[in-house]
DNA sequence: ATATATATACTCTAAATGAGTATTAATTGG
DNA sequence: CCAATTAATACTCATTTAGAGTATATATAT
C-alpha cells in the first residue's frame, strides 16, 4: 500500500546496567539542564541487518563502550506521551514519528565516556529501595497521595478499579518486580514530573525525572532484571570474574531492593551449583577474608532455570 | 539528523490463539497456494496513537474480530531473515525496511471471518505436543539430524556450544517454554523450510512452514503463553465464563503441551482461590456430571502471582 | 445390573522454604 | 598477647509445596 503515511523512525534507547558499590547503576546522558536520558540513537536500517546490530554500533560510538549481555525490552509508540508530540521541539526526527525500541544491557566494565555518567537507579525510583526499611515516603507521601486518585476517581467502578491497582501495586506483600506496574500507576495519578510535562504544563514529582519515555524504559529495565535474577544466572554478567559470596549477595539485593538471609542465599547458590571456589581468598580491610569463586559455566547445561530464586527474605541474621 | 535513511515502516503481526476441542488454534490468513501467514498489517502513525490501538483497529476491518487481552511480544528487524529482503517480491511496503511488531492476543470469540481460518499450532510445531507421547520425530528425525549438526562445526568449540543447546532443547528434562529456542535452533540446522526460502533455496522441513517470519513471532507467542500460566490468570481468557474443572485441565494441558496430574491440578485450583462454582452442572452424553465454575476476579487482589505453576505431571490416575 | 466416565477424598513422601542459634576463623589496634 | 570486629560456616527445626498414588462416590446409558 502507500508508504508515506506508514513511515516511521525508530529510536533506539539502552538501559545500560552495572552495579558499582551495592548500588545498581545506569548509564545516562546528562546534558546541561535538561532531563537526563538514556543513550540512545535512531536505527539505521540500511547499514544494520539487526535492530541489536544498530544498537551495539551506535552505543560504541556514543559510549565507546562495548555491550556485553542485551535484551530487547519493549517497543513503545506512543503519541502524545512520553514522547515528543507533535508540538514538541521534535528534535530526534525528521518530522517522522518515533517509534523506541527499549534494551536492557549488562555489563561490568565500568569505563568513563564523554558526557555520560552513571548513576544510581534509586535516583529514578526512591520507592524501590527497600533494603533498609520501607522507603518512609510510601506512607507519607505516596499512600495519602493515592487515596486522593482513588476518591477522585470518575464513579464507583472506576475507584474500586483504582483501589485494586493501588493495593497491588502498595498495599501489602511487596512484590519487588512490579516496578512499572508502579510507575505508571504514580504516573496516572500525577505524582511523577512527566505526567505535567506530558500535558505541557510543569509540576513537581516524585525521585527524578527522565527525557521523553526514559525512566518508563528504565522502570521496565528494572523489572525485567528483578524477575530474570530468579531463573536465569544473570547476576554474573555484573560481577567481576572473581566476587565473594557476600559480594554476591550484595548485588543481588542491590537489583532486588530488597535483604537476603544470608545462610539461605549460600544453601542456595550452592545447591544450584552456580559457583566453584577458586582457591583464592579476599584481603579485607579487617575481619576474616572470604573464599574468591567464580561463576561456573557448567550449570547452564546442567539445571533448565538456574538462578537466584530470592525469596528468603532476611530475618535478625543478616 | 536526516530522515530518508532511518525511515521504516512498521509492520504489526497478531498471534490471536483460542482453545478448541482440546487443540490450541491460532487464526491464521491462508491465501491460494502461499504460506500459512498471521494477520498483520502496517501501523500508521498518523491514526494510532499507540501501537496496540493500531493493531486492534486493523484486526478489526480485516477479520472483523475484537480482540480481548493482547500483549506485546517482540519487535524483530532482521534483514535477509524471515523477512522480505531486498531482492524479495516486497510486496508489504513501498520500498521501505519493514520492522515487524509481534503481538500476543488471546480470545474466546471464534467468529467466521472471510479468508481467515482457525488452525492447531501443533500443526506448525510438531514436536511441540508431548500430551500423548514424546512425539516419535524427536527420536527419529530431529536427534539424528541435530547430532549431524553438531558434527558439522567448524571447529570443537563451536561444536561443543551446539551441543549444549541441542541438550538443553531436546536432551532430557523437557521445558515446555523453550518453544522459541527449539525453533531457532532447528532454523539453524535447516531443519525447517524458512530456512531454505530465506537464502533462496527450496527444501522441505518439519511442521508447516509460515510466510516471512511469522513462525517465529507465533513461536514466540506460544513460550510467552506457557510461561504466563503459571503466574498469572490467563486461561480464563480463553475459557468460556462457565466450565467445568476438567476443561479448564484439558484447556492447560493444550497449551502447555502435557499432561498433567487430575487431583493435584484441582488442589491447586481450589488452593489459590482461582475459580467459584456456579450451582449448576455439566450435562454429558454420559458420566457424572461435573459442576460448573466461573473465574474468580478476586484473586488479582489477594494474589501476588495467581497461576497454575503446572508441573504435576500426569502419573497412572488421568 | 453393569459398564462407562468422571468427580472427590485422602494419604504419604520428599523437597524446598523461611527463620533461627551457635561456632569458628582471620585481622587490627592496643 | 588480648579484645574487638567482621564475616564465614555449621546445624536445626518447623512449615509449605510438590509429586504420585489408592480408594470411593456419583451419575448416565444400555
Amino acid at each position: 500500500m502507500s508508504s508515506k503515511e506508514t513511515v516511521v523512525s525508530i529510536g533506539l534507547s539502552a538501559a545500560i546496567v552495572a552495579v558499582e558499590s551495592e548500588q545498581p547503576v545506569v548509564l545516562v546522558v546528562a546534558h546541561d539542564g535538561s532531563d537526563d536520558a538514556l543513550p540512545f540513537g535512531p536505527f539505521d536500517p540500511a547499514h544494520h541487518r539487526t535492530l541489536e546490530s544498530g544498537l551495539r554500533k551506535w552505543v560504541g560510538e556514543q559510549t565507546r563502550f562495548d555491550l556485553g549481555y542485551t535484551e530487547q525490552l519493549y517497543t513503545f509508540g506512543d503519541k502524545g506521551r512520553h514522547t515528543p508530540a507533535g508540538g514538541d521541539k521534535g528534535r530526534q526526527s525528521g518530522g517522522a514519528r518515533v517509534v523506541s525500541v527499549g534494551y536492557l544491557a549488562l555489563t561490568r566494565r565500568v569505563k568513563e565516556a564523554p558526557e555520560t555518567q552513571w548513576r544510581g537507579w534509586y535516583h529514578y525510583f526512591p520507592w524501590e529501595d527497600w533494603r533498609d526499611t520501607r522507603p518512609a515516603m510510601i506512607d507519607s507521601v505516596i499512600l495519602p497521595a493515592l487515596k486522593k486518585f482513588v476518591k477522585d476517581a470518575p464513579n464507583a467502578e472506576a475507584a474500586e478499579l483504582r483501589r485494586e491497582r493501588v493495593n497491588v501495586c502498595f498495599g501489602e506483600g511487596w512484590d519487588e518486580e512490579r516496578v512499572l506496574e508502579r510507575y505508571e500507576l504514580l504516573y496516572e495519578a500525577g505524582l511523577v514530573e512527566e505526567f505535567y510535562r506530558d500535558g505541557g504544563k510543569s509540576g513537581a514529582g516524585l525521585g527524578t525525572a527522565m527525557l521523553f519515555d526514559h525512566r518508563r524504559i528504565l522502570a521496565t529495565a528494572i523489572a525485567r532484571l528483578r524477575g530474570k535474577l530468579k531463573y536465569r544466572p544473570v547476576v554474573f554478567e555484573l560481577m567481576a570474574p572473581a566476587f565473594t559470596l557476600l559480594e554476591l549477595q550484595r548485588a543481588v539485593e542491590a537489583l532486588a531492593g530488597l535483604r537476603l538471609h544470608k545462610q539461605n542465599f549460600r544453601r542456595l547458590v550452592a545447591e544450584q551449583g552456580l559457583v566453584e571456589g577458586t582457591g583464592k581468598f579476599s584481603a579485607p580491610a579487617r575481619g576474616r577474608p572470604a573464599e574468591m569463586f567464580r561463576f561456573r559455566r557448567g550449570v547452564l547445561r546442567e539445571r533448565p532455570a538456574p538462578g537466584l530464586r530470592l525469596g528468603s527474605r532476611r530475618g535478625k541474621t543478616s
